[in-house]
DNA sequence: TTGTAAGCGTTATCAA
DNA sequence: TTGATAACGCTTACAA
């Protein structure tokens, strides 16, 4: 592999003025450029970027860390992503967390020796011990996407919707049509349990508002996947009353719910209301089309790599949430309760 | 930050020593180890990772490349991946590439100079200009997952099923089930045409061989997305005849497929049957359940990533294509067609 | 078993 | 405007 060297070798100049005409061409004269150009054409020579790197002390990547790929709504959240990263030179890389032992060190290992300059974190729980997330620095910056991470790192920046108020929204729609026994589906045994938390809150504050009786068997722990819809359901289904609503903390979820109601013979929304949350594509082809809780994926994208590269570039608060706000979408899986016989 | 000779000093040993321990603890003794150690945790040393890469010329980092994440079909082959991966010390990362120009020159920047030490891409055409794409080297080993993605490179490494053979077999089964008259769905307009052109071509070897005929108004090309299966079914609704079944070319298609086709007010499989391909985990929860064509997808991304580091480790043919067995799932959306009126 | 020192390919400083 | 050279932090002959 040619180096700078037998650039300037053959363009018969010192590597400082290959190096200069590299990253400063307004100074080398006309002609000694013209020289270089030839000779890196002629050598085919393309920098070392390892060396760069190590140099330069940053690598022009920015991680997004997300708890597994293929999960449809992170692609929104990337097209933001990469909108704004278009402009500015840098890779955007992903990385899968899940919450394995092993992972965790990866990524730990991968982020705090700075092989990348910033890293937006979504919906993930903490991937590397606590102790290391904090501002004191050694690792790059980091960006909260979609919600703090546990309490004690809500001044961490973070850009999000009101997850709490939006389940409380949610879970008042299904009041206001008249349901009166709501469950709750979500993922406290996952990795995301911190992004579910506020959710669930929500639900209990829409709950209390509402004066209804908050029952434990309506109130399911499970994966936050389709899977994990499926056998929360059947859970609901097996107990003693059925509820005629149905909120899950997430699409994913819901999409197994929908499944598993269709299967067991019941007819939605007549027999029961079901309202998923992050309008993931999926959603909108569901049968029946889901109602749900949207958030502004791309947006959420955008604001994180624009405040990231505002903290890197030392332009910005390193702290704080932007919040943003989020929409309820009216599909077809939710519905006035049937009369009682 | 600390760099290794902080610790040399504090430890009272020279640096070579601090970097055997690190790297051939073997051979250095017991008492001196025991030093060192001390003087590392004293410190919080840890090795700058962007000279280890420089000076090894390698990053221990692997790329996949997918088209986009949110496309729940490659979490699967992730899977598989980062089985292979766990025992290794490779980071797994991965890039959409999309088929943007900007993510090309992206793209190629990054793996020419080497950030990576090795390449799965999957399902995406080159993201760099071929004529990069050789077996002459200058860039890191390439495995193609899912497809070759075009003839000249057939014989790059590539692991993957008979998706031309796949296909034959699901039109086949709707051919069995009593069909004649089938609709094809595919995605030549996308970047990803390199994958659906054995489908293609598997639909018509079916057809050929059962005498079918082929109707060009019943071939919908559209993008291998649920919006883009939505918008080749209205197509596909607006012809002067209606087939009574349809082969997608992916499930995604299927599933937007599936939705219009139900808001025409049409019943599947009674009116029309639906036939996809991958067998993603939306797929199973469809309504109806889908019938689709599996890839063992966890195996291709287990067996690119063996075969990745095989080459990388320098004991691997770079070439040739691994075929797995592909396996078609029968669910709901496919059954005999009406009887004619 | 340990230390000395060369060298990886850049960029940046300083002098010419 | 250009060139000589130091420096980044690490690994690895080679010598002791």
């Amino acid at each position: 592999m040619n180096s700078i060297k037998d650039v300037a070798r053959l363009a018969g100049v010192s590597i400082a003025t290959v190096s200069r005409y590299l990253n400063n061409p307004e100074q080398v004269r006309d002609k000694t450029a013209r020289k270089v150009a030839q000779a890196i054409a002629d050598t085919g020579y393309s920098p070392n970027r390892l060396a760069q790197n190590f140099r330069n002390g940053r690598t022009k990547q920015i991680m997004v860390a997300v708890p597994s790929i293929g999960i449809p709504f992170f692609e929104l959240i990337m097209r933001g992503v990469r909108r704004v990263a278009a402009e500015t030179g840098y890779h955007i890389l992903v990385m899968e967390t899940h919450s394995h032992t092993h992972d965790f060190d990866d990524f730990s290992r991968l982020v705090m020796t700075k092989q990348t300059d910033g890293i937006i974190l979504l919906s993930t729980l903490s991937p590397f011990e606590e102790p290391i997330l904090d501002t004191e620095g050694g690792h790059p910056p980091i960006i909260l996407g979609l919600e703090n991470l546990s309490p004690e790192l809500s001044n961490f920046p973070c850009v999000r919707i009101d997850n709490r108020l939006a389940a409380r929204e949610a879970t008042e729609l299904l009041i206001h049509l008249g349901h009166r026994d709501i469950a709750f589906m979500y993922g406290k045994q996952t990795a995301n349990s911190a992004l579910t938390q506020p959710r669930e809150q929500g639900f209990r504050d829409a709950l209390d508002a509402a004066g209804l009786r908050f029952r434990a068997e309506w109130f399911i722990d499970g994966k936050l996947t389709i899977r994990g819809g499926r056998d929360a359901t059947r859970q609901l289904l097996a107990a003693k009353t059925r509820p005629t609503a149905l909120f899950c903390a997430n699409d994913e979820m819901a999409m197994g719910a929908l499944h598993e109601l269709k299967q067991a013979g019941l007819s939605i929304p007549r027999d029961i209301s079901v309202i998923g949350f992050d309008d993931m594509q999926f959603s909108e082809v569901a049968d029946p089309p889901l109602t749900t809780v949207a958030q502004p994926a791309e947006e959420i994208g955008e604001r994180s790599m624009k405040r990231l590269l505002a903290i890197i570039d030392g332009n910005a608060p390193a702290k704080g949430a932007d919040v943003i706000p989020h929409r309820l979408v009216m599909r077809k899986s939710a519905a006035p309760p049937a009369q009682k016989p």
